[in-house]
DNA sequence: CGACCGATCGTCT
DNA sequence: GACGATCGGTCGA
């Protein structure tokens, strides 16, 4: 049995975004509120990298109150709604206003797999429960109002437990549903576990 | 204050 | 492959 250990700021105010969001693969993601503990191992990451970024919120340094949680000290949580339905989960990383994040896309479900169940009103489990950033929220319970919590409290965290990926098994891609951002949206800031089912398509 | 649109998903063809 | 749902953020007047 591998050490169980929760991510602080000496991983999450690192100044690489790229390396960040490749190390969150493997690493779990776990939400305990409401008397309901959910997890999942996290299988799909894109990296926003702030100011410089044409996919960013925070590109050019834009600050509002929705962006502003980015410009904080990594190791917070940044969610926001996007299309009016679905909440979509960052983590800020870097230090004190640089607005890097990392998005998470996909995650392999393992703990509170029925409660994730209830609140996707889903039957059964299949790859389409944690696959996608609106699913991932959705299952994981979180929501607009979870944007600024410190992931370093017992609400929402990430942990290691040990896992461990070679590079063989991490496929790099360009970002998904950003082509507004012209030649940002081909960078190769997406990263996801080869093979496996919980990684979307493209 | 009004208009436009998005880091998506599910459904239909 | 195409499209509708649905609403807060953002910007311009």
């Amino acid at each position: 049995m591998s050490k169980i250990k929760k991510l602080d700021h000496s991983f999450y105010q690192r100044n690489d975004v790229l390396k960040i969001a490749k190390e969150l693969l493997g690493k779990i993601l776990i939400t305990q509120f409401d008397g309901q503990i959910t997890s999942g191992r996290i299988v799909e990451t894109e990296a926003y990298a702030g100011e410089t970024d044409k996919a960013s919120h925070a590109y050019k340094g834009r600050r509002t109150k929705r962006t502003e949680i980015m410009f904080g000290e990594g190791g917070t949580a940044y969610v926001y709604l996007c299309y009016g339905i679905h909440h979509l989960f960052n983590v800020v990383t870097n230090k004190k206003d640089i607005p890097h994040a990392v998005l998470i896309r996909a995650l392999e479900p393992l703990d509170g797999i029925d409660i994730m169940l209830d609140r996707t009103r889903k039957s059964k489990l299949d790859f389409t429960l944690t696959r996608g950033p609106g699913n991932v929220s959705k299952a994981m319970g979180l929501f607009t109002h979870h944007s600024g919590k410190n992931l370093l409290q017992e609400e929402v965290f990430i942990v290691d437990d040990g896992f461990k990926l070679n590079k063989k098994q991490i496929v790099i891609s360009k970002r998904i549903g950003v082509d507004y951002a012209e030649e940002d949206a081909l960078l190769l800031y997406r990263f996801g576990v080869k093979g496996n089912k919980f990684v979307s398509k493209p």
